[in-house]
DNA sequence: TTGAAAGCGCTACCAA
DNA sequence: TTGGTAGCGCTTTCAA
């Protein structure tokens, strides 16, 4: 590999002016400009990462670190959308991304510590994630995606779950319904990161609000579940008319059950779901949906990162929102 | 952050004998190593690991590069189980992990000129692949996860997709079928792949060499292509009374196409499936499986990598096997 | 507009 | 068994 030494004594510079002419920090004539971009093709040079990182003022690695839960019952979908608006925001942001693993606790320390990242976008955060005071001692910008009950000098991206529910809840008002139930999911882990309760408490609020009825009830991702979870609904709602599914895996079996009870979408029931890209795709009913913008979050993320990086912004918390789009899963109620 | 000569001063001991006492490269005397070390708990110190790697004779950084698919037709869940096994691999070689996407072409020459990573795994590759030149260019070890045309200098894994169909042929022969179908992806991607290919040599080799007949159909992951990939096999071949399935997305239509057509497995059919762990589980009739060890070749290509990066090693290509799982899928020939 | 030189934090050589 | 110090490849002052 060449050095800059290599480049300026072939351009017959001094070390200093090839910096210089590549860090543009510094007005150069145009000949010696010349001589030493051709050096820098001709040798094919390229500044070594991690010096520059250590003799620059800014100390800056260009490299952020993603802690991503990789453990079984990840949604690999979901993961991998973020993991794609993240590293692509990072390039733009001339920026890479090394990967650590929510298992490997003690990663975040290494990485941070012996400044190999400029800073860390944190997956999959619990309301009241065991990490958070780790996270915040690092001395680096940490952005997490997710809302703890503390965030103390963190910054963090979400999806505003309750105005999801709220949304959703309104446009099945406004359609006529007065008796909307709510399906969430029963893994614990949806439940430590807090979001299901948010979405719950939006669409009870909304509902309360509007006047409406509701039935809640959690549901697994099997046929059986999905029936068992629409018979619950109606024993407590027997009047009810539309639904909001917050349930990307039980989707797909709710839809089918009711198709095999003859209910139709949207004739006998209007149905909304919230949840990531593509959940509700590939269905043979149609469904309203509202949208976790998964890329979008990691996008933000990577931009309230750099910024924090490079000392501006300061630590804030960014809920996220996004519209319901009506693709036929709702009509009046009868 | 601490540095290692406030170490030195807090210790009262000399720089480089804090850094012999990290490093065990000299014989330290106990109480000498005692005050190092309490002066690095003290101080919370963390070498920083560019400086280190510029200052060391081997110049590594302890960072390998993992470069995936990204794209939307990618198997998430294989890639996940790649990462997954390449991240965990690498850290029990002290290792972490730069993540690049596919699509980031100049990411490979970007990570591995300016030295931010000691080498590269790369997924994906295609019997053709056009950054072979690229790759083998580098001047950085390269671990490939697949079999292109070309291997010069490039150290390879793959599964023995021949081997595999070979198995597979084999252990029906044995149950005495005589005609036997194989089912493959449609999708380009695939093929380009060439496993798809050297899967089908081994196929037809082993059913010449056993004597069986064969028939053999490209599928699509739907339900109706099923029925008629299954038509067409039974046009090819009216007597099957196996198959092999080297098609994990099609694999559940396949299977429910046959439930529907009350063609039992395995009294009326064999059925033995060549794919990624999980892709036969939830099917609601058991098949044999020739699983593809997704997460051991990760695991390797990091260990041949870390050989390479060592100096130890030569390139070379590394085709694993796994053995044929019989889960009630298959039965003699009746 | 340019060059010289002092570090960045560390490793590893040369001495003692 | 230890210390001093010359770099690693770069950025950034200070001087010209």
């Amino acid at each position: 590999m060449a050095t800059i030494s290599d480049v300026a004594r072939s351009a017959g510079v001094s070390l200093s002016t090839v910096s210089y002419v590549l860090s543009g920090k510094r007005s150069i004539s145009e000949p010696t400009r010349t001589r030493v971009l051709d050096a820098v093709a001709l040798l094919g040079y390229r500044p070594n990462a991690g010096a520059r990182a250590l003799a620059s003022a800014s100390n800056r690695t260009g490299v952020i670190g993603l802690v991503v839960p990789l453990h079984e019952d990840a949604d690999v979908n979901v993961v991998m959308q973020f993991v794609r608006a993240v590293t692509t925001t990072a390039r733009r942001h001339e920026a890479d991304v090394l990967l650590l693993t929510q298992e490997d606790s003690a990663g975040l320390e290494r990485v941070t510590a012996t400044a190999l990242v400029d800073g860390l976008v944190v997956l999959d955060i619990a309301v009241d994630d065991p990490r958070i005071p780790l996270l915040a001692g690092l001395g680096r910008p940490v952005v997490l995606i997710g809302l703890p009950r503390e965030t103390q000098g963190l910054s963090c991206v979400d999806f505003d779950f309750a105005l999801a529910a709220r949304t959703a809840v309104d446009h099945l008002a406004r359609l006529g319904h007065t008796s909307i139930g709510l399906v969430s999911s029963s893994t614990s882990s949806v439940h430590q990161a807090g979001y299901a309760d948010r979405l719950q408490a939006g669409f009870l609020e909304q509902a309360a609000a509007a006047g409406v009825r509701v039935a809640t009830q959690s549901c697994d991702p099997t046929a059986a579940a999905a029936r068992t979870c629409l018979a619950g609904l109606r024993a407590q709602r027997p009047d009810l008319t539309a639904l909001v599914v917050h349930h990307e895996a039980a989707l797909p079996h709710l839809v089918s059950a009711l198709g095999e009870q003859g209910v139709r979408i949207p004739r006998d029931l209007s149905l909304v779901s919230v949840g990531a890209a593509g959940a509700a795709a590939g269905l043979p009913q149609p469904v309203d949906v509202v949208e976790v913008p998964v890329g979008e979050m990691g996008r933000v993320a990577v931009e309230m990162l750099s910024a924090r990086i490079s000392g501006a912004g300061t630590a804030e918390v960014r809920l996220l929102s996004s519209p319901l789009v009506t693709q036929g899963g709702s009509a009046p109620a009868s």
